[in-house]
DNA sequence: AGCACGGTGCTAGTTTTCTAGCATGGTGCT
DNA sequence: AGCACCATGCTAGAAAACTAGCACCGTGCT
């Protein structure tokens, strides 16, 4: 079972949802400017709205206005999101997503970063007994 | 700009598209099957048609039956939705993209996979310049 | 030929999503 | 106090998504 709820949120709501976890927290205002082709300024807080009824996020008061964040930490979205990804596209297979991640990435890939990725791959072989 | 079209889907187009790159191709019948807390196999056609319509899929005869299929290649589709993935989730990072990916998938991984990864990246660490 | 079966095409209707706009309430300035 | 400014709460309506169900067509069996 892959991110549970996710699959039941609406196109807006699912743009709403991945702008929070980009950004971690944000004010109404700062969604809809992170929004392509936003909706209207009404439109995002009534969906903020249903949202928090649903559980999916929540928020605090900070300087008289909503700061709103997920309820699900990053972390567990992530996996959530990358077990999904791999199952849809990648036939399960994490080699492959590998393979495809460093060609994405592979013009802003530092020698340090390649090293401490390799050094990754060496703990899971130890870690794997 | 990343999975252009793909943030325009309906909750029910984008489990239908999952489907198809999970699948490569289909029919409306598996398609349905294929998809949680189904709809009706009506509503799937309807869908089926309106996707076609704007272009994410084709279908061709077989048997006397369609077969749909995506018309974006399954290698540009993964690209385009890792590329979303990492900003969303990872800050943009393939480094801690790996991380959770072995994390994810850290039973299921054999030696040899993990060789092969390591060489994926000794291979980056050489295409790099 | 006549009929059952399994698929597609389409239309009409319901439900959910999405939106605009106004009412309300707190803050700070004059 | 009175007023402008901003943010929230809410309601009512438009638009899009979703769905059911029937008409139609080709196939193959009797």
């Amino acid at each position: 079972m892959v991110l549970t709820a996710q699959h039941k949120l609406s196109r807006r709501e699912r743009q709403i949802m991945d702008v929070l976890y980009r950004m971690g927290r944000a004010t109404a205002a700062e969604i809809l400017e992170a929004i392509p082709e936003p909706p209207g300024y009404s439109a995002v807080r009534a969906m903020l709205r249903t949202l928090e009824e649903k559980k999916h996020i929540r928020h605090e008061e900070k300087d008289l206005r909503y700061v709103f964040m997920p309820v699900v930490s990053r972390e567990k979205a992530r996996r959530s999101a990358l077990s999904h990804l791999l199952e849809t596209f990648f036939e399960g297979s994490p080699e492959q997503a590998v393979a495809t991640l460093l060609d994405v990435s592979a013009r802003d890939l530092s020698d340090e970063e390649l090293d401490r990725m390799a050094r990754l791959i060496e703990d899971a072989r130890k870690d794997g007994r």
